[in-house]
DNA sequence: AATTAAGTTGTGCATAGGTCAACTTATTGT
DNA sequence: ACAATAAGTTGACCTATGCACAACTTAATT
């Protein structure tokens, strides 16, 4: 079979080196650098941004010619399913933070991943650029569990086949950080199951808790605890996560799980999910 | 000329239909649905869509087989949020110079330095050609400290670690630039405070007072006041501030930081920060 | 089960876009 | 100030891409 949408495949990937600049740099990229970073000739990504830019999805500077992402990004996002999510989550997340003390998110499941999309961030904390727009591999997140917990073990099945090998980044990042070096998908990570049937046991596990936790798998020395969020059609929308560390908890993780699984209830009655006794 | 950029002006514009369609559909669209729409091959659209979901642009919904715009999107937008911070700033400074007649700044903590998005100059300011992209060592500016104050000390130590030995001139912008060179980091500066410990110290006085002062650490002559911004999620995302001369205000720091702080929040207020009582 | 609608895949052929180079416009250095 | 170098834009050839149309597969409706 053949592609027949691979230019425009390419293209995008300009907006997503644009979207990794936008974390390291000020001011945009020029055409010469994306062409660099996109491995593609100067001239066309020269008309490719024209075209991007016509349509406000990246924005030129003209004094000093560079490129970065453009405001009809950020207005379309707002319409995303996601940034309602967000949105509304934003008091139950709140009421989390402050039952904890500590940060916590609300994350989705993307393909093989974990994007986090709200960060609510304790009083005396400023998380460095935050953790919004990062994603990490699905299976080695509380978050990611749980929201794959929601699925059956067949569903379970499909995704391990599709995803399991999936890098915990973005390949493209690391692209980034080395432009001159070709992409290196070599890497192996770390499952938190080497194989589907104790993967499946540990969701089955996640199903009778109600929540996940991961023991410093994200993060050393973080303990994670994370439910899931259901839409009113009684799905798997998303999971509120909050990380503690690990001294300060030891290995209570119940009363964790426990406040997390009620912010999470709370905000899926909020978004109309039927309200179910203790399965 | 030939157009070299027609597919992909075409294939964007079912983001822009999605967008449209966000707002009046529920459960996104089909594939008939948006060949219509756009005026094209229901199979060209198919593989279009195929892309863009892949690349997470727009979201599938495998039940219903709809599409609608995808969190990737947001993510992307987030990154964003610097640039919009500065835009949406604008109203908040002008006020802020109509009472003090001095320049105000935005500014955003980017590793150990201070970097400045968004300057409103005074009627009568000596022309200074605007500081905006100029960066600076963090720990001896008023807005850096007082964006540091709103992390824990552990974090603040960590960050010491970190960037206490940072140059003031922008090395993160040339290391980026010329990724193979070596920073240069042989150029001394000096701190304001000489140990972790006084800097702690420091930072302490700043969240107790709400805002930061510099008596002449930036600029000789220049007293500056900064405070800091909160998001909706409660974060420090960025200070305003503001120099004055130190002839016009003398030891009499308080109001012009009352000041300061007063614009700062009314933006943070502006942003969608919680109204919170002093803390 | 039959009918209709929605979505996906296959293939020839025209054209969009990749390559490379000439040209124009900034930036740097002497 | 000028030359030299770098960055960006435009031009033209030629082939791979993606469009049109149709066959096919899958789901929804009767």
């Amino acid at each position: 079979m053949r592609n027949h949408t691979s230019g425009l495949a390419r293209d995008l990937e300009v907006l997503e080196v644009l979207s990794f600049a936008e974390a390291f740099t000020s001011g945009g990229l020029g055409v010469n650098r994306i062409a660099e970073l996109t491995e593609r000739d100067k001239g066309q990504i020269s008309r490719v941004l024209k075209t991007l830019s016509s349509s406000g999805l990246v924005d030129r500077d003209d004094k000093t010619r560079r490129y970065s992402l453009g405001p009809r990004l950020y207005s379309m996002a707002m319409r995303t399913k996601e940034a309602h999510l967000a949105l509304l989550s934003e008091p139950r997340l709140f009421e989390l933070v402050a039952q904890t003390q500590e940060t916590a998110h609300l994350n989705v499941l993307r393909g093989g991943r974990v994007l986090t999309t709200k960060t609510v961030v304790a009083a005396q904390a400023l998380r460095r650029s935050g953790w919004d727009g990062i994603v990490s591999a699905a299976g080695s997140t509380a978050s990611g569990r749980v929201m794959l917990a929601g699925l059956s073990d067949e569903e379970i099945a499909l995704w391990w086949l599709e995803h399991a090998q999936d890098d915990p980044l973005p390949a493209l990042q690391t692209a980034f950080t080395k432009p001159l070096e070709p992409i290196n998908r070599k890497v192996k990570r770390q499952l938190p199951a080497k194989n589907l049937k104790a993967f499946l046991k540990i969701l089955q596990e996640v199903r009778d808790l109600g929540y996940a936790i991961s023991d410093g798998e994200f993060q050393p020395g973080i303990v994670d605890a994370a439910a899931p969020v259901r839409d009113s059609s009684n799905m798997i929308v998303a999971a509120i996560s909050t990380g503690v560390p690990k001294e300060r908890i030891g290995s209570q993780f119940d009363p964790l799980g426990q406040l997390v699984s009620g912010a999470a209830l709370r905000f899926s009655t909020d978004l109309g999910a039927p309200i179910i006794g203790p399965a």
